[in-house]
DNA sequence: TTCCATGCAAACACTTTGCACCGTG
DNA sequence: CACGGTGCAAAGTGTTTGCATGGAA
């Protein structure tokens, strides 16, 4: 997996280093990660690497479809690994709980925005915020 | 109008002062602003107004539901007043068009992720990223 | 041996906060 | 005349960049 990742890393003119892995690893292992808790769990490996190496290689791995972003809250925004089907995501204003969706939620919305508007929508990238049902209850 | 907003405005303990006015105004204006886009036209009539009461209003006002953000590029939150019906947005990428679509688009999507996953969506909130026709016209 | 990648520190963009003064209600 | 609002400047966050050095291909 790593190495399917190394492979598409190196035709493209870019090197495979450590950090890189690492940082790659680090995304997989968390799941929706800021860059400041990436670098974190990197940390527990290797003290070696710097912030702004785990930014620059975002921004890398994200040209290249390695990894994703959304925006969780206003503030941070989170990255993850684009392993399996496309997906996006739900978010709960209450309780911070991340939903993640299958594209066959969406697919009939898809369809009328691009019917309608001629728009095509970047459903990796979809974020929808509101409230889960623990959170009604609780708020009621 | 106005009114309205000042009354609503101080019955919850608040002050109408001018600058809260004009940045309400201003909002109402551009459709979709930054907070300094509000604070140069906020400045068209009255240079009295530092950016640190802009943010310091449209914190009040989202409270009091008379406005609302959402995030436009990845860095800039953008404004709009809290005006006629719901709805929402699309973005496109390419060229940056905001196209607002109304509620009806969205019905069925949001009742399919309340049905499948317990969600209540935040439809007033929800941004689409995705390219609209002229954009993937010209990439082709 | 060539460039891409990295570390470090400084620069940046955006937002928030402390404090003294002002003005609405 | 009490208390919320404002301006100003300073301090935070989160992210980006310039430069010299290091290392993958």
């Amino acid at each position: 997996m790593s190495d399917d990742f190394a492979e598409r890393i190196r035709s493209s003119g870019k090197r495979m280093t450590p950090q890189r892995e690492l940082i790659l690893r680090a995304v997989d292992t968390l799941g929706h990660a800021t860059p400041e808790q990436l670098l974190a769990e990197v940390h527990k490996q290797s003290s070696a690497v710097n912030l702004s190496t785990v930014y620059r290689n975002l921004e890398v791995l994200e040209e290249l479809g390695l990894v994703r972003h959304m925006h969780l809250g206003d503030r941070a925004p989170t990255y993850h690994s684009v392993g399996g089907p496309e997906h996006f995501h739900l978010i709960c204003r209450g309780c911070e709980k991340v939903i993640s969706v299958g594209p066959e939620a969406v697919e009939q919305f898809a369809a009328r925005l691009q019917a309608d508007f001629d728009f095509v929508p970047d459903i990796g990238h979809l974020t929808v915020f509101g409230s889960c049902a623990d959170c009604r209850d609780a708020a009621t």
